[in-house]
DNA sequence: ATTAGGG
DNA sequence: CCCTAAT
């Protein structure tokens, strides 16, 4: 709890999937721009591999990369969505906590990919060009080389699932298989064949032409036990539905009743409505993107089945999709996720931009308003949803799906005279820091944790006949990346055996977060990291357990990138705006002899029970000393004149004032039993420990 | 806003 | 130092 209040800002949910764009305009937004330095892993990546283990699609990553800013702080504390830009970037949002110690919400939502430009739908891939975006997506390969070598990644071509719980295989596959319909598959299958050119030709009509590019999807990743499938609806995109035998018109719409079938069964069946081949112009994503959303009944799967096998025959190797991932497929999976709107998408709902009308949207426009609360869910309860009851039933698989997780909160703090644009860096790198640096994921039930990562979903409790709003997710900060540093008490926190140490991410000296913030004040500033560690405490048991099979792989990707975080998570400063913000804990200023020798002279002097006369009198210049911390020091004073000189800690008090405390207490505890005024009484009887001077000024006085 | 005390 | 209840 205190930890709460000490945040200003509090990430509280991370959004994962892309937000459609309709959706999107329901919630204010702060967009974060991309940062100079693109070495280092984009902070999606890590999410979706390490933390999350959730399956992003690779066109957000670019994004990712770059630096976050917020475009102004109103926005921010309005809650305010800044439109995010075409440019098809990632945009993290920003939402202030407008009641008091509400938790912000930061979320990351991949832009709807820029349909018109030709460059991403064929060969450079925005990814490319970072650095950043290559190591990540080597990153993703090694994951994938793992699942394959397990043999539980499927080729197919299937939604992107997350795998929360158990297969330590768990990675976040962004796009496998992805190609250009037009180069690889039509020569193959003949049977596809025909599909494709049909889609190619409804495309053209479309005036899509430019960009097709069947995107498929990587199969959703089963891992043995339970798969947690964070866009399990998602699975098909609509895109790929298109295989139908409809004309361009219809390939739109088809789009978006595509989207039911996301829902796969996880593991065992690779059915071929799961693979989804997607056809990947942008542009007609953008237009379907409206569409996405929607829920749409399954029907389609048999549509899908050719294209399906199709995928599966191999045309999706592995050369092919790593191919798709280093640059060009970007565009599919994002949509699939929120086939269940968020409340943002219900909100969208309204946005059909232009979109070609296809009969039968609105149907599952509706459907997407059954999700429209979950948006909103940070907290505990990440509200997974699990729609389609009829899906899980038949296989013990528990189908998921994640929200939002739960950040780990920041605390931001930053001097009134800081600029807007310091205050972007600073919450930009605050947030990098925490994505970037390596997270665990926590399971919350019925908003307690779930500790014991052995326990099977079934013996937690968490299964399909639950309410699935009992489930939460959360991203917790590394426990092993926090810096000793951070640990006052200079027990540092241990770091589990796998955690590769040498990423430093907070920077060692603290000073060097005020630096960065600039501080005008002439206080010193200890920076505020306490909260990341104290959220560790909170959180599970043992960190280190509490991802294991996942911690290999989170090793190698947290590895990777190291990021170079070189400001802090946490910026220290003042900000006292709104009581929004809980204060932070004062930095401990302790009395010197001097204060000690004034506090007591004012005490001997007005007597105990006046502090405010106290500090107006001794104190009235030190705007840090409140009456009430004069009273505590006072406290302390007597307390510590009365212990013994070896029990006394800190800087030493001479005796002599000690004594005078003891005295001063006593004598005017006894007037406050029977008279409140007698100073000179005070002065006559007791002074004898008082120095002469003392005594004359209390005369004076 | 202060005081008094417990934490 | 913080937090609160009680003034």
């Amino acid at each position: 709890m205190v930890l709460q209040k000490r945040l200003d800002y509090g990430f509280s949910g991370y959004q994962v999937p892309a937000i459609p764009r309709a959706t999107r305009s329901a919630r204010k937004r702060v967009p974060f721009r991309k940062r100079d330095e693109g070495s280092q892993i984009s902070a999606f990546d890590l999410l979706a591999t390490v933390a999350g283990k959730l399956l992003l699609d690779k066109e957000s990553a670019p994004a990712l990369n770059d630096t976050w800013s917020v475009e102004d702080q109103s926005a921010v504390e309005t809650n305010t969505v800044k439109e995010e830009r075409g440019d098809g970037n990632l945009s993290l949002k920003l939402e202030t906590c407008n009641q008091d110690s509400a938790d912000a919400e930061f979320f990351a939502s991949e832009l709807v990919p820029q349909t018109s430009d030709p460059k991403y739908s064929s060969k450079e891939s925005p990814s490319l060009r970072n650095g950043a975006l290559v190591a990540t997506s080597n990153c993703l390969e090694r994951f994938d080389d793992q699942k394959l070598m397990n043999g539980k990644i499927k080729n197919e071509m299937g939604g992107l699932a997350c795998n929360v719980e158990t297969g330590p295989s768990v990675c976040a596959r962004f796009g496998d298989c992805i190609k250009p319909v037009s180069e690889n598959k039509v020569s193959t299958d003949e049977e596809l064949d025909r599909t494709d050119k049909v889609l190619i030709k409804g495309a053209d009509k479309c005036h899509l032409e430019d960009a097709l590019v069947s995107d498929v999807k990587p199969p959703a990743l089963v891992s043995s036990d339970i798969s947690i499938k964070a866009r399990s609806y998602e699975d098909h995109d609509p895109l790929v539905s298109f295989p139908t035998k409809r004309d361009d018109v219809d390939v739109v719409s088809r789009d978006d009743d595509e989207k039911s079938s996301g829902c796969t069964h996880p593991s065992p069946p690779r059915e071929p409505f799961r693979s989804t081949p997607h056809i990947g112009d942008r542009r007609i994503r953008k237009v379907l993107a409206s569409k996405y959303w929607k829920v749409a009944p399954r029907s389609k799967n048999v549509t899908y089945s050719h294209y399906d096998e199709y995928l599966k025959s191999g045309h999706c190797n592995r050369s092919a999709y790593k191919r798709v991932r280093s640059g060009k497929n970007y565009p599919f999976k994002k949509r699939k996720f929120f086939y269940c709107s968020t409340e943002s998408n219900s909100d969208g709902g309204t946005s059909s931009e232009g979109i070609s009308d296809s009969p039968g949207k609105n149907n599952n426009r509706n459907s997407s308003f059954l999700y429209s609360k979950m948006h909103g869910v940070t907290g505990e309860s990440s509200s997974p949803a699990n729609q389609h009851k009829s899906f899980n039933s038949r296989d013990s698989h528990v189908k998921l799906r994640i929200k939002s997780f739960r950040v780990p909160e920041l605390f931001i703090e930053i001097p009134e005279s800081a600029t807007v644009g310091s205050l972007k860096r600073t919450v930009m790198e605050a947030v990098t820091t925490i994505l970037g640096d390596g997270l665990c994921v926590g399971v919350l039930l019925q908003g307690k944790k779930v500790r014991d990562d052995n326990k099977t979903l079934l013996q937690t409790g968490i299964s399909c006949d639950n309410q699935m709003d009992a489930l939460g997710f959360s991203l917790e900060p590394n426990p092993s990346h926090t810096s000793p540093s951070l640990c006052p008490g200079g027990s540092p926190l241990k770091l589990p055996r796998d955690t590769p140490l040498p990423l430093a991410r907070y920077p060692t000296n603290p000073c060097l977060v005020n630096q960065v913030t600039c501080d005008p004040s002439p206080e010193p500033h200890m920076p505020n990291l306490g909260n990341l560690i104290e959220s560790n405490n909170g959180c599970a048991s043992s960190p280190t357990d509490m991802f294991d099979k996942s911690t290999t792989e989170s090793k190698a990707l947290v590895a990777v990138p190291a990021m170079s975080m070189e400001t802090l998570a946490v910026v220290p400063v003042h900000k006292k705006s709104k009581q929004s913000e809980v204060a932070q804990r004062r930095i401990r200023r302790p009395f010197s002899i001097t204060e000690v020798e004034a506090l007591v002279q004012a005490v001997e002097k007005l007597g105990t029970g006046r502090w405010r006369d106290v500090k107006l009198r001794a104190f009235d210049n030190a705007k840090h000393r409140t009456y009430v911390d004069l009273k505590d020091k006072w406290k302390t004073l007597l307390h510590t004149a009365r212990i013994s000189p070896q029990q006394r800690r800190g800087e030493p008090v001479p005796q002599e004032l000690l004594d005078r405390v003891l005295n001063a207490h006593t004598y005017w505890s006894r007037q406050q039993a029977k008279q409140p005024e007698s100073c000179l009484l005070y002065h006559n009887s007791t002074m004898i420990a008082s120095s002469r001077r003392d005594v004359d000024e209390k005369i004076l006085g």
